[in-house]
RNA sequence: GGCCAUAUCGUCUAGGGGUUCAGGACGCCGCCCUCUCACGGCGGUAACGGGGGUUCGAAUCCCCCUAUGGCUACCA
């Protein structure tokens, strides 16, 4: 009968939910969701130097924005709580006072000082920084001596001191670590709280959690958890340490590689559905050749045995094309709802006309999607049909502009236009090739130098679906404005 | 320094002894489509870190080296 799968993912709230957590948490979630599991989400806040609320309901907000849900945790509630390690302390103390009374544990009186310049000299003289162990015979006088002179103690876990530790990951295999080499881990700080090391493997048990899939970083920790879970009597769970994502520079991420965090994505315009896209096929792949993945797909698909133990440089390059894949073929009303947030921070429109124009607005967004690949993007090829044109790209001036018949054609497809009935796409097109044709020249002569005369761009969607967009009277007088532009520009030669 | 992990195109990856002078994706380049730019279609560029084994045969297994990453905190 195999046991129901609980995952967790557990970030420490001391910064921006960056995207190698929020890969781990997807991995979590699929691992979950695929074998019908539950994703449980704790808030490893045992750091209450670096710990900030701010940082935790940030990471809540980015899991949430990505559509990574848990089952339990903040917000969610559950049967295990509660679900911020800073709330369990109770529970931990009781687990470390049986440690102690077993002599599993000891009081460890060496200050932070007397332990770094230890690990100093035994480094210059080549020798591991290992703790010494010197507090662990203690006897009962040395340690009241100790309590007299008002120090403080961490409480260490005693490791054992031959043999070894063995780790089975289900993604990198059978790993073995010598004893001799684990230092007898504080598992609680002279402040009294536990130590994340110590800390995670009693909620780990105590939430039930069947997998721990985590960063490799964790890897090397392991065997010290393991001999926690030993220690503890407790039946250790299922490991996988899934690879790191690292910078373009092959470096661990950071704020100097620029955007880094879901959040500084989300600001640039990436969609939700692009970003988890991009995260499912780094580390892991599917069966087959498809990179389109969304979520359900994963779900359906994901394995640990097809996670990799290579660590992955991330490419936003990828993430981009992504994107724009998302930005096209998804729905159109779900695309413009998305772009329009980036209008109006670019004070393109009002938030009272996003919605009076909503209908319009998708109009503008289904002929101007396939060329952006961001919202962002998306938002400032758009703003000419709200805002009036005031420049014109220099380097359309010089190629269309300043062509001999560029007022010529201007007028008279102004003049056309204004005579129109049926506004149309054909008609508006239909209308141009006709002055063109009479002229003997290609439409491509009187497209140019009206795009760039109601857009003020070189680039763009198809010329009739913008002048049916921006409507008669907008375009003729664009058109006008762009003679007279020209006009004034001669003169003053 | 010690311990652990990893090593296929620039990047993400498939491939786990013969079916692969290594497949896909992004990027890049070219062509087609075309009112521009995109999109789309087609084609191209580009990789098994090095050295030893094992084997009839190795990108695939083993060893060594090298490189990279992680851990070695009273951070997580």
């Amino acid at each position: 009968m195999p046991e129901k799968v609980r995952v967790r993912f557990a970030p420490s709230p001391t910064g921006s939910l960056h995207i190698g957590g929020a890969r781990t948490a997807l991995f979590n979630l699929l691992y979950a969701r695929h074998n019908n599991g539950k994703l449980i989400l704790r808030i490893e806040d045992t750091d209450t130097e670096r710990s900030t609320e701010e940082s935790t309901l940030q990471i809540l907000r980015s899991l949430k924005w990505l559509g990574l849900d848990w089952d339990e945790g903040p917000e969610k509630g559950g049967d295990f709580g509660p679900y911020f390690q800073s709330q369990r302390l109770d529970l931990y103390k009781k687990e470390v006072d049986g440690l102690l009374a077993e002599e599993k544990a000891y009081y460890c009186y060496c200050t932070p000082e007397e332990l770094s310049q230890r690990r100093e000299e035994a480094l210059k003289a080549g020798k591991p920084p290992k703790y010494d162990g010197c507090c662990r015979k203690l006897t009962p006088e040395q340690r009241k001596k100790f309590e007299a002179e008002g120090r403080k103690h961490t409480i260490r876990l005693k490791m054992p001191e031959e043999g070894q530790t063995v780790v089975d990951d289900l993604i990198r295999g059978r790993v073995v670590f010598d004893n001799s080499v684990l230092d007898d881990l504080i598992i609680v700080k002279s402040n009294g709280i536990p130590t994340y090391n110590f800390a995670c493997v009693i909620d780990d048990n105590a939430m039930k959690i069947t997998h721990i899939i985590r960063a490799e970083e964790h890897l090397s920790n392991t065997p010290k958890q393991v001999q926690a879970y030993l220690a503890l009597g407790y039946d250790i769970p299922q490991f996988a340490h899934v690879p790191m994502i690292l910078a373009p520079d092959r470096s661990k991420l950071s704020k100097r590689h620029g955007a880094t965090s879901v959040e500084e994505f989300r600001d640039q315009g990436y969609m939700a559905e692009s970003i988890i896209n991009y995260l499912t096929l780094l580390g892991w792949s599917p069966e087959g050749t498809e990179e389109i993945f969304d979520m359900e797909k994963a779900i359906k698909e994901f394995t640990l045995d097809r996670v990799n133990k290579t660590a992955a440089v991330y490419d936003v390059k990828k993430l981009t094309w992504i994107n724009g894949h998302y930005m096209r073929e998804m729905d159109l009303g779900y695309v413009t709802e998305q772009t329009i947030p980036f209008m109006i921070k670019k004070g393109i429109i009002t938030e009272q006309e996003s919605k009076d124009k909503f209908d319009y607005i998708k109009k503008i967004v289904e002929v101007s999607r396939d060329r952006a690949k961001t919202l962002d993007e998306l938002a400032h090829t758009v703003a000419f049909f709200f805002k009036d044109v005031t420049e014109y790209e220099e380097k359309g001036v010089r190629k269309h502009f300043s062509k001999e018949n560029a007022v010529k054609l201007l007028t008279l497809g102004a003049d056309a236009l204004e005579k129109l009935d049926h506004f149309t796409h054909d008609k508006t097109e239909e209308t141009f090739r006709n002055i063109t044709a009479d002229l003997g020249l290609k439409a491509a002569e009187i497209i140019h130098p009206t795009r760039l005369a109601i857009t003020g761009r070189t680039i763009g969607p198809g010329l009739f679906d913008i002048i049916v967009l921006l409507g008669k009277e907008k375009t003729v007088e664009r058109m006008r404005k762009a003679v007279k532009w020209i006009g004034a520009r001669h003169q003053s030669y």
